[in-house]
DNA sequence: TTGAAAGCGCTAACAG
DNA sequence: CTGTTAGCGCTTTCAA
């Protein structure tokens, strides 16, 4: 046995052993350079190469061109793994979201992809499909292979997320906040949004009114169902039905025979893409919207204006979501803390889809 | 100086030197198990360890346990990092698009993050917020933290990516085929989809047809177009009208009034966004669809079927797509070949947005 | 300013 | 079946 340097600068040359089997193991595409060949080829060593590849100032300009032009001239790439290792992160955030395809998530994943993006990281986004506890076990996986965490979890419980606290972070939570976790949180003023759109129907004379349920567990649902009822036994006299639907066009559109049985002047939807559905689906049965019934929505998705007519909805920043997302990632990477958490005010907008209740 | 093992079996408690800078280099979140720490506690080698954690077969089963309680006692997780210098691979996929608000791109995404996730591997995606110089480096810098790219990048030159193919691969491309590029591609049959579109039109009477241009260099735009004019051209009588447009609800929306100016009974537009854009515009104008001119998307993103009214559009297997985007990469990186190139009929879809010509 | 040396934490070929 | 050993390719003290 020899004593080895620790590192193999003399093993360049075919030692004794048989030449390592080619071209099974080799980390690298095959014949990829390393630092080791770019600092022999520019006859320094490999500190002068990793100096002058990190734009250390300190390196003789002469030794970095030269070594600039050996680099260029082997095509050399410095190795993310390696680099990853030696300096212990990996220069990528996460993101974990139920739905790929729930809009809100999207616009989540495209403003922190671009402020990611600006700065140099990247990004490993991973779908749980609904699945809260599918999501944990992917956030802490995703965890591993970044430096930071975006987490939606709507359906996750709360304990469960404060036992898994420490291993996620640093990390944010968006749509959503849970007590007692020690992680930023992002979220919705879900029942003001319900406030601005319960006082704007029943300024416009709506008393019966239904409710389009989101998925059971999901913590925004929760949140709008139980300011409606909160609305509903305080206020004046407001009659409340809920009817379960779920998230999804289809469901908005199935259940618009129910809405049209029930008797209501106006519908409140869990989201727009119910909303959407249940225009449809009312056309479809030909009672008129706002004529007959009032229908809202809830996030302002881009397609919300081009519904027929146009949604009345709450409008959520949800690009800013991401954007902030990346701001307290950014905060906790660098130590600075995640600042205090944020409810987003909604704002309503009223567009065609509500109108007087019929006399 | 002194002759090393080359790891630091040894180095457990402090040695003369200086107790390293705490907290400011440590790639481990501070007290993290490492496999030496767990093999010192079973009793066992590093290699031993890294068997049991792999799962490998001949491990014998009372030190295996020995191996996993102490990893548990320890809270031991395996670096990613390290893991990634010594296999030589990443586990991650990487996915690089124009503009994840795109209904097109978000399903692929979508599709690619299933399978991917199915197979365990994390998924990395980059947006290039529609610059093809960007896209390009983007592709480069994904890659080099993946094992493998799917790219969507409908505007970068031919030449740029036949440049850089061999540094993308392994590599597969989506909605687009570039000749004599070392690289699955897996696209649309957009000259099939226009002719379909045409043909229904042409059998409803319809003659004069205003075409809503995609963005300039967008590969799919010019096949789309390029097939209108062929079937202008050849055809019997068919009289075309481009229109610049674009890409996004506000592009057709603002569209609407050059349409109802231009005389045609009916429009194909670029996309369903597009089209769905046109479709309002043209209601707030009071022109009747499909009674005085009809309206076709392409795509048949899922709000194609709730605008208003539905819209006959091109269906492309958008999530399809992703699937099979992930298979050719497992392909690739098994060193399997990739496959043929696939280019995807597309199906004519007709719901209420097209109908007879007005006499 | 530069280089030598010592890791980062894990895997795998090899020998026993 | 298990341990020893030699890396994977980069960064970073530390000393010159």
């Amino acid at each position: 046995m020899r004593a080895s340097t620790g590192d193999g600068e003399q093993d360049l040359e075919a030692p004794a052993s048989p030449p390592r089997q080619a071209g099974r193991r080799g980390p690298r595409p095959a014949g990829q350079a390393t630092i080791s060949r770019v600092a022999e080829a520019a006859g320094v060593s490999r500190a002068t190469v990793s100096r002058v590849m990190n734009g250390s100032p300190s390196v003789n300009p002469e030794l970095a061109a030269r070594v600039r032009a050996a680099a260029e001239a082997l095509d050399y790439e410095p190795s993310a793994a390696a680099r990853r290792l030696a300096l212990g992160r990996t220069g990528a955030v996460a993101l974990v979201v139920p739905d790929l395809s729930n809009p809100l998530f999207q616009s989540v994943l495209r403003g922190l992809s671009q402020a990611a993006g600006r700065a140099g990281r990247q990004l490993l986004v991973a779908e749980s499909d609904e699945d809260p506890e599918e999501e944990v076990i992917l956030a802490l996986e995703a965890r591993r292979n970044s430096d930071a965490l975006v987490l939606a979890s709507p359906r996750a419980p709360d304990e469960r997320l404060r036992a898994l606290g420490d291993r996620l972070a640093p990390f944010v939570l968006v749509y959503r906040e849970v007590a007692g976790l020690d992680a930023p949180s992002l979220s919705i003023d879900n029942a003001a949004g319900i406030g601005a759109v319960v006082s704007h129907l029943a300024g416009h004379g709506h008393r019966r009114l239904a409710y389009l349920a989101g998925p059971d567990g999901s913590a925004g649902n929760a949140e709008r169902l139980a300011a409606l009822r909160a609305l509903a036994q305080a206020g004046p006299g407001i009659e409340l039905t809920v009817l379960a639907c779920g998230s999804m066009f289809e469901h908005g559109h199935a259940a618009a025979s129910r809405v049209a049985e029930c008797g209501v002047s106006a519908v409140v939807a869990f989201n727009d893409m119910v909303a959407s559905g249940v225009l449809t689906g009312l056309r479809e049965l030909g009672v008129r919207v706002p004529g007959e019934v009032s229908v809202t929505g809830f996030d302002d998705i881009p397609f919300a204006r081009y519904t027929t007519p146009p949604l009345t909805t709450v409008s959520i920043p949800q690009s800013e979501l991401g954007r902030q997302a990346w701001e307290r990632l950014r905060g906790l990477m660098n130590g600075e803390g995640g600042g205090y958490n944020v409810r987003y005010q909604p704002r309503l907008l009223i567009r065609g889809s509500t109108g007087p209740a019929p006399a």
